[in-house]
DNA sequence: CCATTAAAATGACTTATGGTCATTACAATG
DNA sequence: CATTGTAATGACCATAAGTCATTTTAATGG
């Protein structure tokens, strides 16, 4: 174990330090400028430091971007464990109330919008390791959520007919909305100061829940 | 009326054909790849025409995302006249099912993720019209929407409680995850050839309706 | 205190792509 | 055939991603 010296350590510590500061930059300005408009000197000077040294860190823009992503994600493992209770469909009620209060509380909703394009729009760069990551920890957060599910349905709370990993992808994309919801609803409150267009979501997940709870 | 000249209708139906071959390219286009792997000079060869051809037609790239936007959303609003029916509650199911008919079998699932990455990633440059005109028409989706729900409530088929407006978003962005989740399923069916690791969606629709109808 | 050296940081440079515009090609008209 | 207005072109420009030879920094040894 501590086969690697004081220096080693310390060094590997700065360079963690190095990251972390230049992936919170780039939050900040994304969530400042949205994605599109950030350039990776604009990071660079935002983290006090020049262009390349970025790229000391990161392959690329994306490669960025992924980390930023994977660490997101990191927070639903968390929640998973956080929600575990007596019975399935008792874990998955407090899930969701975890994640309401999360994406209200401590996700603002760009980071969730950066989800969704990464997600969504085109297959990931073969050649990337964090795309790789990111692919990764979705699949075992669905893997999570559909042995979740499973558990609901083997106790008998959850109605016996539904298909466990259908119910578990459906749940996941209904906290996509959620969250996507609370963006918008965050977006047009700080935008237009007068009435809120797009008022906030009432329960899809509490629907889902009902509609899923055996009866 | 007719006091344009036969020439002048014959060069306004040939503008518009042209625009119609450039957007169709680039629908195109964007589906293989991936919008961001798509450049302008791609979509205007596939149009077989020059680049500087497609700014005669399209003020910037994203002005020809949007307009495929709206062409887009479009859909939607003839998708509503068609859902009419005896009353508020019925209608929204009728609506639903052509959603999920016109999902499946009309839009591929990129558009929908471009709906997506366009509507939430940043605000859109005050001086696109296009992009206005978008807003204008996310808007007039959601105003009717909450006509309907309103009519449900009213007439005695919905939950008396309910914000119009609130079920109306909340339904929207419901027609969101629907679309994402089939153009997640369509990605993996035609990308992975073996087992589909991200099933079909179990209606969350038909659970929304079910949490919002009178009891 | 200086010399050595390995690692971190730099920014000028290359390449790619969105966007512009002076020029050319074309088709209709007299 | 000449004229003219419109559509189309592609060389050109500006910007931003990504590279790499060079410089800076800091630790170590004499």
């Amino acid at each position: 174990m501590g086969n690697r010296s004081r220096k080693e350590r310390e060094a590997e510590a700065l360079k963690l330090k190095r990251r972390a500061e230049i992936m919170n930059a780039a939050i900040f300005l994304f969530e400042q400028r949205g994605i599109r408009n950030v350039t990776i000197s604009h990071i660079a000077a935002e983290a006090e430091l020049a262009k390349g040294t970025v790229y000391l860190y990161f392959k690329t823009k994306d490669d960025l971007l992924f980390h930023i992503m994977i660490d997101l994600i990191g927070g639903f493992g968390v929640a998973m464990r956080r929600a575990e209770a007596a019975n399935g469909f008792e874990s998955l009620k407090r899930l969701a109330n975890i994640m309401k209060q999360d994406y209200t509380k401590n996700l603002t909703g760009k980071h969730l919008i950066m989800l969704f394009n990464g997600l969504y729009d085109t297959a990931y760069p073969e050649d990337l390791p964090s795309a790789r990551e990111y692919e990764r920890m979705i699949a075992a957060f669905i893997d999570r959520l559909t042995a979740m599910v499973q558990r609901g349905i083997d106790d008998g709370t959850l109605r016996p007919e539904l298909d466990a990993r259908s119910t578990a992808c459906t749940l996941g994309n209904v906290f996509g909305v959620l969250g996507v919801t609370t963006a918008v609803r965050r977006k047009q409150l700080t935008t237009h100061q007068g009435a809120d267009p797009y008022p906030g979501y009432c329960d899809v997940l509490d629907a889902f829940l009902a509609w899923i709870q055996r009866r």
